[in-house]
DNA sequence: AAAAATTCAGACAAACCTGTCTGGCTGTAA
DNA sequence: TTACAGCCAGACAGGTTTGTCTGAATTTTT
């Protein structure tokens, strides 16, 4: 039960996470995911009673896959400052090893502007898990007051999503690069 | 001839724009287009030979539409700083009154990841434009050194691009106000 | 061994999609 | 008057979509 049950499930949260970002979320369809996890239609629905709950797992996968990337560019950096351009040179290397497919939250919310399901609520939940990265990492800075943690935190994560979405759009990471200068001048 | 041609063209120019830019290009069919506007499907094959012609057609309505708000938002304004700060408050406006939908070439962008085809370059192409815009205005600013006026308006559009697509998750201008309060400090 | 959970292949329903085509109507231009 | 541009309603083709269902096989748990 455990061995087959993570291997089938698995192997279709892996497929769909790589259509979805890939080729987005509309345009990928049920009988692509199936076939190219080879697996049938009935265990697909027998794990995911609908499209939308695959996407939700889907949009929990690619935070899973962030994150740990991060992790490792973390290893070692106790410096805060040092740890939010670590976290732009991350970012730089997850859309180059991703095909510049941008950030799939904002993606899924670009497809679907309809509110109050699973998936808007899970998209932005984890874009506010990024924005309070930045929060954290600022509070542990010193010399800077109180009262202009968040803006300066806010500012840095402008920073990060539109270098994000730029680099998405031109498909090279110059974005990023411009954007890690103007953080050095901030912190 | 005339007035009859301008009435269906644009009523299916405009009937469009509001769809794909409330629905999203791929979750808005052509019948939904025609149904709306009240025409025929061969009159909107007849103006337009594809769905994708129509969404090169929407995407430049939308860079009019911005374009001409931006201006009355410039109107008296000669100082280039003013004019930066302008046009993000003009953006604010725009969401507002756009139900907070975000960047339209972003958005295309992120529905249709395969490239090289006319949506794309239109896509790039309106960007670029808000891109020059930046530049331009840095340009004429006083004491900016020249080595620097890049790396000002490549900050300032980050911010500005981090600042829409940020109140399009959260469906409220605050990242907007965000952005004006980094902009002050830099400028 | 019996029962329950998991997986399979694939047909099927009902709805949608884009684009084509038929055939006819109207108004303007030559 | 002839010709053509513009527009109409709607059928149609050929494909797609999500999700359901059948019925059987396999594995795991009890």
């Amino acid at each position: 039960m455990i061995s087959t049950d993570h291997s089938v499930k698995e192997q279709i949260v892996s497929t769909a996470d790589r259509l979805f970002y890939r080729q987005g979320y509309n345009l990928t369809g049920i009988n692509q995911i199936i076939e190219e996890a080879g697996v049938a239609k009935a265990s697909l629905y027998y794990h995911f009673p609908s499209k939308e709950d695959l996407c939700v797992a889907y949009l929990k996968r690619r935070y899973e896959k962030w994150s740990s990337m991060l992790s490792r560019y973390l290893e070692g950096v106790s410096d805060p400052a040092k740890a939010i351009v670590r976290c732009f040179e991350c970012r730089s290397e997850y859309l180059i090893s991703n095909d510049f497919s941008g950030c799939s939250y904002i993606r899924i919310i670009a497809e679907m502007p309809q509110r109050s399901d699973k998936i808007n609520q899970q998209a932005v939940l984890n874009k506010e898990k990024q924005h309070q990265f930045f929060i954290d990492q600022v509070k542990r800075m010193k010399d800077i007051p109180s009262d202009n943690v968040l803006d300066l935190a806010n500012t840095i994560y402008l920073l990060f999503d539109g270098a994000t979405v730029q680099s998405q759009v031109y498909r090279n990471v110059l974005p990023i690069e411009n954007a890690i200068r103007a953080l050095q001048k901030l912190i």
